[in-house]
RNA sequence: GCCCGGAUGGCGGAAUCGGCAGACGCAGCGGACUUAAAAUCCGCAGACCUUUACCGGUCGUGGGGGUUCAAGUCCCCCUCUGGGCACCA
């Protein structure tokens, strides 16, 4: 109901009282009356269950960390979800829309040291707090459904897929290095590296550990990971690619290098041996050491090429050779000392490369050449096989090493055009990557494109026994361990005689203790907790260890989205087929920083969930969106910029309809959005000017009589701005998603409306027609202005679920246009326009052009070369 | 270095398939209402030239070239800018 304010204005309007009362637009009253109304009806936004005859539609947006307040990028976010998720309900879809809270995670522990509040408490407060606040802004949530990661009737799902995968090797644990700030005396996720130092030390350098880790082998999916990128199109071209690119799969060859055994060597030979630039030419009756260097290469091809092999510091076989030598020992040191110091700058692709020659050499088994070996620090030990052969004249990052230490440099592909004339290539031309190219000084592989060189020596490497064509991903398995408080308990045991022994399901969950104190000081506080550290060893029954690091929060939402299905199943994660009814995701929305993580994540865990028979989807996500940032003043808002706009104070100020529809309206949602208050201010107007014309007009609304078939010019023009209006926002929700024009449409209907209130005054327009526009206006502002569309809803007389309510449906004949212009161009400039029937023909429409005054008197005493005529576009005249 | 975006009035943006560039909104200017202001309503509004005015003309979508009757849109080259990855062999 109106106020009575209000209801005396408009009926004054209705009784022909001129008295002008003022109607004003007052969004808090109205958004307080219906909040209200609708926190009464816990079932409001309620999915039906899987057995619903309708069509399903999930939407969804990414959960928030619940940091304690709403910001812009969360409403902007929320608010293009929560337009869909309405205009699927009245498009008469079953939609599930539910919402959660990504709530383990460091802050919940920073605060903790700052405020001497446990974590548990600070997240469940602040919960409370988010929650009233999108509450507030009128989202459309399912809260039936709603999760949060940090209880235990989540959190347990999480160590029970954990057993599942260690079950079937998925989980294991290996030595892996992490940071280590020794002020804190614990692990740093990456995030809290700040060029090479610790966030809260700032002058303290980080250090590198090598700690027992948990890792799930999503390398075992990366090839399928990759295969169905190329199927996904319901995604963004740009997170596939970075996707491909984070994957990383390159084909190419290991090839094994033998160590010489350099015993029997000649005079010559040693003196070159101790210097290590150049090679050592092939003879009969070198002696090899047997153990082999591997190295990883794409371009086996240029392997005559390669005149030195390089080793990753941290390679094992450098540590062997520096055990006996302590030159070596040290110099290796130095390499990673200014290696670490050279990252920290940033910047690594300028970092100057550095190396150290081993004294050894290793056999090309090609060429049976000897090759000097180096530990090289442009290196990566944890890439291909952490060795490699250095092809100098045939890459860049060789090139400029064998440069900087003298190493030689050996051509052996050339640009097709140079023919084999010019054997000792271009030195000019170096380093030359092409594989357009064609071999010379490689043997029996001479005059080969590199192509077809690659596939012929791969096979020779395997026929001969000491390589192989193979494939190499830069995706690593995810380290899963976090020395860290506030996450998932990790359910496994250390038993002295038994070893690595996972908790039975039986005692699921592991409960995270509550009670913890939480110092600044030596890792975990669970290690410190006897009464949590000390177990049961299930298999032996002696004393066992609890592990005390918890899980990545990535773990978390990586399978969330199962979960809104069927949150309250306490016998599994979710019933398999209640998952069959909803997914994939039809619509899943949030910010491209999650473009890798998280949603590779999330496709691993499904792939898992399947291969485990519990889901029957390949893909987690039929279609993906992501949102533009939210910028002012240049800068993307944050506390540090200090340009930072709240949420609430835009809603005190103008209201949550006119906030959230200005985030839809500023910009399209794909793009970045300048956050400008006088836009809001702006838009706040808009919905004012529609609440004074519906409270002014809205009673001839209400009887709801047929629409007679003989219309008025006046009412013809209404509605066919009117169908057109709903032509427009059916086809963009349908495609492109443009809210913003979709807005822009609104706003010309209401200003055709405003614009026509002289001849509705004047009894030409009739109360069918007003209604019609009403109604139809509302049902179109219902997914961005859901406040003020349920007012006018029940202001027209409306007792229908607008929620619900059928979107309008366009008629084609109504919006069609009976005249339409048409540019007439000379020569392609504008000169003239004429009004045509919407179908005339061509001919017409030249007849029209050509009978314009102005257009005649400029092509007077021309010749007409050529006219193109476009019917219901343009028409251009080419003279000369 | 590599891979993606983006660049249009004073500002945010529109132009979906190559067919009237600047929809819609903001800010601005002029007017109405008002004692006044706010609010509201009406109108103007890319730049330049011409003109008392009307009318008219030229230029114009980061820059340069091209294709076409016609280019913000397609092709080639370049600049700036935002983001992602980054010694991945």
């Amino acid at each position: 109901m109106a106020t009575k304010e209000q209801a005396e204005a408009a009926a004054k309007a209705a009784t022909g009282d001129s008295t002008p009362i003022e109607v004003r637009y007052m969004p808090g009253e109205i958004e307080a009356k219906w909040q209200a109304r609708w926190e009464a009806q816990p079932d409001l936004y309620a999915a039906e269950p899987a057995s619903s005859e309708k069509k399903k539609y999930y939407v969804l947006e990414m959960l928030p960390y619940p940091s304690g307040a709403l910001h812009m990028g969360h409403v902007r976010n929320y608010s293009i979800g929560d337009a869909l998720a309405r205009y699927m309900w009245m498009q008469g879809y079953n939609v599930l829309h539910p919402m959660g809270w990504d709530a383990f995670g460091l802050p919940a522990e920073n605060a903790a040291l700052k405020n001497n509040t446990p974590p548990r408490q600070w997240t469940l407060s602040n919960i409370a707090a988010m929650k009233e606040q999108m509450n507030r802004v009128g989202f459309s949530y399912d809260w039936r459904n709603e999760i949060t990661t940090c209880l235990p009737d989540y959190y347990r799902w999480n160590q029970w897929f954990f057993l599942r995968m260690y079950e079937r090797g998925l989980a294991y644990r290996k030595k892996s290095k992490v940071n280590w700030c020794p002020q804190c005396a614990t692990v740093l996720a990456n995030e809290q590296v700040v060029n090479g130092c610790c966030w809260r030390h700032e002058e303290q350098i980080v250090e590198q550990r090598d700690l027992e880790q948990w890792f799930l082998r999503i390398t075992n999916y990366a090839q399928e990971l990759l295969d169905e990128l190329s199927k996904m199109d319901g995604w963004p071209e740009k997170v596939r690619t970075m996707q491909r690119n984070w994957i990383g799969r390159s084909e190419g060859a290991e090839i094994a290098f033998e160590l010489e055994d350099g015993s029997d060597a000649t005079e010559e030979e040693e003196k070159e041996r101790k210097k290590g630039t150049a090679m050592l030419p092939a003879r009969a009756g070198v002696k090899g050491t047997g153990q082999k260097i591997k190295v990883f290469t794409t371009r086996v091809d240029t392997i005559y090429g390669a005149t030195s092999l390089q080793l990753a510091p941290e390679h094992a076989l450098v540590k062997e050779m520096a055990a006996s030598d302590a030159g070596l020992s040290d110099a290796v040191a130095g390499l990673l000392e200014q290696q670490r110091k050279a990252r920290e700058a940033g910047d690594v692709g300028a970092i100057e490369k550095h190396g150290v020659f081993t004294g050894y050499y290793a056999i090309n088994p090609y060429s049976g050449e000897r090759l000097p070996v180096w530990v090289g620090d442009y290196i990566l030990l944890d890439y291909g096989t952490g060795a490699i052969m250095s092809v100098p004249a045939h890459d860049d990052r060789d090139y400029e090493f064998a440069k900087k230490y003298g190493l030689e440099i050996r051509v052996v592909i050339l640009p097709r055009s140079h023919g084999e004339a010019a054997a000792n290539g271009d030195r000019d031309l170096l380093p030359y990557t092409s594989e357009d190219s064609l071999l010379i000084n490689s043997g029996e592989f001479n005059s080969m494109g590199c192509e077809e060189a690659q596939t012929k020596m791969a096979a020779y490497a395997e026929a001969h026994g000491f390589g192989k064509a193979t494939v190499t991903f830069r995706l690593k398995d995810w380290g899963i361990s976090r020395q860290r408080y506030w996450g998932t308990p990790i359910p496994m045991l250390y038993c002295a005689k038994d070893g690595i022994v996972p908790v039975p399901e039986s005692e699921l969950p592991v409960l995270l203790p509550e009670n913890v104190e939480i110092t600044q000081q030596g890792g975990s506080p669970l290690a410190r907790m006897p009464e949590f550290v000390n177990a049961t060893c299930p298999k032996c029954g002696g004393k066992a260890l609890r592990e005390t690091d918890t899980m990545d929060t990535f773990v978390d939402s990586s399978w969330y989205f199962y979960r809104y299905t069927d949150a309250h199943n306490d016998k599994a994660p979710f019933a398999t087929d209640t998952v069959a009814y909803w997914f994939p995701i039809d619509q899943y929305i949030g910010g491209v920083e999650h473009a890798i993580l998280h949603l590779i994540y999330s496709r691993f865990w499904t792939k898992v969930m399947r291969d485990m028979g519990l889901v029957k989807n390949d893909e987690p996500v039929e279609r993906l969106f992501t949102q533009g940032m939210v910028i002012r003043n240049g800068a993307k808002m944050s506390k540090s910029k200090g340009n930072v706009v709240s949420p609430d104070e835009m809603i005190v100020r103008f209201g949550a309809d006119a906030t959230r529809m200005y985030s839809l309206f500023a910009a399209p949602p794909d793009r970045d959005l300048d956050w400008q208050e006088d836009g809001v201010a702006g838009v706040s107007r808009f919905l004012s000017r529609v609440y004074r014309f519906a409270m002014k007009h809205g009673e001839r609304a209400r009887d709801g009589a047929a629409r007679d078939t003989n219309l008025s010019p006046e009412s013809q023009a209404l509605l066919r701005k009117l169908h057109q209006t709903i032509r427009k926002i059916t086809e963009d929700f349908a495609g492109r998603w443009h809210f913003n024009t979709c807005i822009a449409a609104i706003m010309e209907l209401v200003n055709a409306l405003t614009a026509a209130e002289g001849a509705i005054g004047a009894g030409k327009v009739p109360d069918a027609v007003l209604g019609e526009a009403l109604r139809s206006l509302t049902l179109m502002l219902a997914p961005f202005a859901p406040y003020l569309a349920f007012e006018l809803w029940e202001y027209i007389g409306e007792t229908s679920d607008l929620l619900r309510a059928p979107w309008p449906k366009f008629d084609e004949a109504l919006a069609r246009e009976e005249q339409i212009e048409i540019p007439v161009q000379i020569n392609g400039k504008l000169r003239a326009v004429v009004t045509v029937g919407a179908d005339a023909g061509e001919d017409t429409v030249r007849d029209a052009a050509l009978k314009d005054e102005k257009i005649a008197s400029l092509i007077a005493g021309k010749e007409i070369v050529r006219m193109i005529v476009v019917p219901r576009k343009l028409i251009n005249i080419v003279v000369k």
